[in-house]
DNA sequence: GTTGGTGCAAAGGATTTGCAACTTG
DNA sequence: CAAGTTGCAAATCCTTTGCACCAAC
């Protein structure tokens, strides 16, 4: 989802409740620059005079994916807020293995390459997750 | 990689000993319809009257990753044999959400794909990883 | 015989569960 | 006020580390 009130309204829209620590989880994701951990999310908020029990961290992660508002980025460890509008069923990343910097973005032309393979196998594939790994422009031609 | 006889090959070839808990660890990979955790696999040789440890079956699936011998599946949980052979930086399967029935493909124009993608935002791409959810031909038309 | 590998114990995290108390709509 | 959420304690599971012993080459 694009931006915290469009988020709000799909966590509406399908009937649970807007509670304050949802919204402080939900303004954490859409501030952070990389994939955070749950108790990364529990330290930011920490910092910030706010206590959230981390098994509630955990819950809310869990249906924040559920409903695509976020994604567990699987190469880096984390999660981040879903950045795209509704695209059902594709979402792919590009995650800098230097400093975390994620780049969301969604691609028929890959969808329906995965799909027709998929079929050449037998398998009906519903849904697409990929991760291209690698550097982005601001890391490229650092020396550490 | 494709067959036992040919791991044990990139083991010798790499100056690795071949050591029986690593031949253990093969096996049960091989033999494996699905991804495994360590504890599996360990499970799996504890009904065989063979006992390893945790720890070293770990580090066993730490090598053999580094190797391309297996492949962690990300969104599963669990390892699996690599069945193709040296496709380096390509790692794409497909899963069936009911069974956990895995294949693995690599495909260069998919590759090409992302990374011209990629170049839109100044990344770039070392390795790519994808992971098709959707049903196996198996699980295609039952009702549970 | 060396070197690399394994086993064990133990520590440290990460994640989950059950239940009572509280909030939101 | 009722249903859905949260907080807490504790259990469980996952993963890593250090070091002494052992096995493969």
């Amino acid at each position: 989802m694009f931006d915290f009130q469009s988020s709000i309204q799909v966590l509406r829209t399908k009937g649970y409740k807007l509670t304050r620590p949802r919204k402080r989880v939900l303004e954490v994701l859409a501030q952070a620059q990389k994939p955070v951990s749950p108790y990364d999310i529990q330290k930011v908020l920490q910092q910030r005079g706010e206590h959230l029990n981390h098994v509630t961290i955990y819950r809310i992660l869990d249906l924040f994916c559920l409903l695509n508002l976020a994604h567990k980025v699987l190469s880096f460890g984390g999660f981040v807020k879903c950045t795209l509008g509704e695209e059902e069923g594709c979402h792919r990343f590009m995650v800098c293995r230097q400093c975390g910097a994620l780049r969301e973005f969604a691609d028929k032309a890959l969808c329906d390459e995965e799909n027709e393979i998929a079929q050449d196998f037998g398998f009906r594939t519903e849904q697409h997750f990929s991760e291209g790994f690698g550097l982005c422009s601001n890391c490229q031609g650092q020396i550490f």
